[in-house]
DNA sequence: TTGTATGCGTTATCAG
DNA sequence: CTGATAACGCATACAA
């Protein structure tokens, strides 16, 4: 692992400037002979560029990273499959960041934007504080937000429309014919269990149908919890004919219990979840879900990122996508076993 | 976003050099006085080190490169949820590549690793070819290669021992007392399609099991293939009453289609799947696999790395990664329900 | 066309 | 303890 050679070492070699090493390996206009030179030597030597220095001077790193609460959450990973290739098409490299839910992690993040180590970041916040705004007011490279910021906030910003979402997924019960639509959420001090929490109660007013508190079921964000949770519901509201759950983790938990309390899906009670994630489709009986689009926002995101560090100066743009709701056997009137088949095709 | 300030900045404005700057910054010894002044200056200017002059400076990058064939395959997911929070705590940021399982692709990585914009690389190579093992010995940064290399290769190595594997597993099928067990396989031509078929005929034979090649089945790596692989097999082989699956997909596809036959599983036909991705306990019946150390194989890799990152020289280690047979309701003599009771806990 | 010299922002050496 | 100054590897304005 001897020291690589450097536009010195080739110069030295070829017998000519550092200047003409480099106009050579730039594909500036030289001679043919000094080129053959350049090229031979280089060759020889096994160069390679070194990248850090081409960025110092350069002051482009042709990096971007990208900032997620959590590397674990299935959500997260769907944006990740559509900026990669998105980044990597136009020559950037993906530098991936974890701040575990932690906000400090976050500003962190966004304080090391000015280490200049990537020309861009798109950052999908937990939640959005005062230090978000200002640090993102101060941020010294473009910066795409995954997630609602208040409006004005100058910032290009790609959101979800959960608040539709969740509709969808009432009116599809409602639709069926269910009235006892029960909600299952996480802790309501996190975003989304906050404004899906909301939208449920909306969606059923906007249809007549009462609301009432028993209906609802705080638990977590997780497939056990998410059974606990259900497991009370039943307990407490054992007429309850469909279930809409705030993620997928928290259905697939419905679906454990429902099945072990002997209750049919989606005879006896329908179950929505929502993100629509590759669990969603593998889950038997496969599970009617609410996407809000993971795929398509990081996909925006990453777009979005590259038209502002190529085009330059525009106006902060909003892209808004559009909720999605994906029929599975869980609700589907039909017999679960054709549901199954067309789901496959 | 007008230019940021360097220590340049800084030293005018408290009127000392960027010699006691830089000093001051990097908390060498210096007269309190000069401390406070840069520590005020560098205060009020927003200052914030450029991380790519330190690196050409340093030599170091504090990045580290993961490169797998897919973003979206779900056991490459596995490690990089387990190698991410191993970077992070030791400084690292990590530099994302998905390689697309193009071969070229992965030369391109290990050539890149030339320019020198990261510290060290972790690859799990789709296959490893003369061209790798050239680049290899030539890298100017330390590697770590999931998946086997050839003995003798100088390069710290962390392998899965698929042999093993599905060994367990129809060790497995063969004490339920299943007589007629089937492969259902990837494309040969991968590696570890290759190597599973290989295994599976080993296992039998070990057995006393004679080989049928009535018994094995080639698709592809997805869901849908996987179903119709298993759509022929039943057809040609009615009497099968086990499934070895060369990974989770091709196993939810055995489900779907043994489910649209009106085959009981496990009672008609036990199911096992490999790598034990998240889907395989999300499924319904829950999904016997064989996990082979994703995560665990990630862990060791970013380890390993930092070792040689952090301690110089030694001699190349080789890390093998147990499997593990998890059993769950595909397989489970006990009832489906009992079982998946079991797996929540 | 080619070479010399300078700067990108830091760190580190060496006199003072 | 501090200040000039020389690298780190590359790109480029300017002079030849």
């Amino acid at each position: 692992m001897a020291d690589g050679p450097t536009i010195n070492t080739i110069a030295e070699r070829a017998g000519v400037s550092i200047a003409s090493v480099s106009r050579v390996l730039n594909g500036l206009p030289t001679r043919q002979e000094t080129v053959r030179k350049v090229m031979a030597a280089a060759d020889e030597l096994g160069y390679v560029r070194n990248a850090v220095a081409r960025s110092l001077k350069s002051r482009r790193t042709h990096q971007v990273a990208f900032a997620m609460a959590d590397v674990g959450n299935p959500a997260y990973l769907a944006m990740l499959r559509q900026i990669q290739p998105v980044l990597k098409a136009a020559g950037y490299r993906l530098v991936l960041h974890s701040t575990d839910a932690v906000v400090a992690d976050e500003i962190d993040v966004l304080h090391s934007l000015g280490e200049r180590y990537v020309d861009g970041l798109i950052m999908s916040p937990l939640r959005v504080t005062e230090a978000h705004l200002e640090m993102l007011a101060a941020a010294r490279a473009p910066v795409v937000i995954i997630g609602s910021v208040p409006d004005g906030t100058r910032v290009d910003n790609v959101r979800a429309d959960s608040r539709t979402g969740v509709r969808l997924a009432v009116d599809h019960l409602y639709a069926l014919g269910r009235r006892r639509i029960a909600m299952v959420n996480g802790p309501l001090d996190t975003v989304p269990g906050a404004s899906r929490g909301e939208a449920y109660r909306e969606a059923l007013r906007d249809l007549g149908v009462p609301y009432d508190e028993n209906l609802v079921q705080i638990g977590d964000f997780y497939r056990a919890e998410g059974g606990r949770a259900v497991a009370e519901l039943l307990a407490r509201v054992p007429d309850v004919d469909a279930l809409l759950c705030a993620n997928d983790l928290i259905a697939l938990g419905a679906l454990d219990v429902l099945r072990a309390a002997g209750r049919r899906v989606p005879d006896d009670v329908a179950v929505v979840g929502m993100d629509d994630t590759d669990l969603a489709a593998a889950s038997w009986p496969a599970l009617t879900s609410v996407s809000l689009g993971s795929a398509e926002r990081g996909k925006a995101a990453a777009e979005l990122l590259l038209e502002r560090l190529q085009g330059g100066d525009r106006e902060p743009r909003l892209v808004t996508v559009p909720p999605r709701l994906v029929i599975r056997a869980s609700t589907a009137g039909e017999s679960a076993e054709s549901a199954d088949e067309r789901e496959r095709a």
